[in-house]
DNA sequence: CTCCCTATCTTTACATCGTAAAGATCGGAT
DNA sequence: ATCCGATCTTTACGATGTAAAGATAGGGAG
């Protein structure tokens, strides 16, 4: 009866307990979390290391691989450890999702400062958007999928609101108006939504394939970034955008 | 020993076998498909059945919550039925992508004929558009949730190029221009890549609820639809759309 | 020094899900 | 009438999320 659960899910000795000391040794070599292995046995920086392992599973199997159990496998711990730490599937995601954007608004900042001429300024930061979602298209899958998110959790908020606020900040300079902190104007939000539409549906689209049919009937090997930038640039004919 | 699934997962009756011809009745009362309840009793329809059922789960539960066995009990069949008539969860998720997709086509051609002045025969689509997604949000996202979606099946890849087709069609004739079937000049690819974006990543980010923050600090009352309305019309100042 | 308390991690258990495989049922062709 | 193939049901199994109880430190209070 109750035959579940029963194959070695960690594998780990989990024996010779009996009170020595067991500092350090006796632990599978845990990967080096950072330069000098600081806590480099079991307990301290478990936390961490879960988050870690997730980014990992999540770039290896993509986003269906990444289940609570795989986290756990992958960082060596018992299926139940990440419980305790983030509380829930969505508790670990939301934490994930807020590295996520916190690399994103990283990317976002350096490169902006490598840009020199205006067009340059005013291509990077989208360029940076669409680049940092190819490069880790299952953080930025996390990211916007909404569902699977609490965004009551203030590491999340923060992080996600610190990057709006980047794109409506670049925006206002764009537009030589300062955003004032709570009040805009129907044409100033017009100008936020539109620049954040195209960029975040441009991806969105790139990322699922959906503009291949577009690429393939470009000129010889136009990339995606070609095609992101004559959106950008390209005059408009019809006087509506679309 | 073996205790898993005996709990009444159908609640059918299952008995009364024994060759009476038992056609109609003895049934828990189909939910009349369409008038005058063609195919009646079980046999028959399953297939248009289930996908119903699975929309009616989708609206009510989301799409945590669209399973094949919810979908089965839905349906009041087996859980297992499904599997014969879509193969795979991904099989009934595609075909239902595909009625989406139908839907959605619908719901554009038809509002393009209610238009009469230029301005509203261009806001006519992508009016529609968002609509849609605010009508039916679980379906859109099943529509645009590729990992889950296989493309290689008839229904869904006619239903979803029919889609694009049409955009693409709306675009050039814009543009006063044919959309030759092959080829398309970087200008004519921008075009449609930035009303495709641009539309696509709005409503994305409207369900998202990522828009509330600007709906907010604008003036009192601005509904998302004259934001939409204004981000297509209102003046480029910047030379740049960002 | 000993004892106990709390945070952390492991075990065990269970409901649910997707899916495969075998059994039942029914309509229709031979 | 009988057999066959399509359709549906049963049964079974591995995997997952989550809850609850047991184990294992590390650190104070006495």
């Amino acid at each position: 009866m109750a035959k579940t659960d029963t194959k070695g899910e960690t594998a780990r000795s989990s024996r010779a307990s009996s009170r020595t000391t067991s500092t350090a040794a006796s632990r599978p070599a845990r990967r080096a979390t950072s330069a000098k292995t600081e806590t480099p046995y079991h307990h301290g920086a478990l936390r961490e290391a879960l988050l870690q392992a997730a980014e990992r599973v999540l770039e290896r199997d993509g986003l269906a691989g990444l289940t609570l159990r795989a986290v756990a496998r992958e960082a060596g711990v018992s299926h139940a450890a990440p419980t305790h730490h983030f509380g829930d599937l969505t508790g670990l995601l939301s934490e994930l999702a807020a590295v996520g954007f916190r690399q994103f608004n990283a990317a976002m900042a350096s490169a902006c400062d490598t840009a020199t001429t205006p067009l340059e300024r005013a291509l990077a930061r989208p360029k940076a958007y669409v680049a940092y979602a190819q490069v880790h298209p299952g953080m930025y899958g996390i990211m916007f999928r909404t569902e699977r998110l609490d965004y009551s959790r203030p590491s999340l908020h923060e992080a996600a609101e610190a990057s709006f606020a980047g794109l409506a900040n670049a925006i206002g300079m764009m537009r030589q108006e300062q955003i004032s902190g709570d009040a805009l104007t129907l044409n100033q939000g017009a100008a936020i939504a539109r620049a954040w539409s195209m960029v975040h549906g441009f991806t969105t689209l790139l990322l699922d394939g959906r503009l291949k049919d577009i690429l393939e009937r470009l000129p010889e090997g136009t990339t995606a970034e070609r095609l992101l930038e004559a959106m950008l640039t390209a005059p408009i004919t019809t006087k509506l955008p679309m």
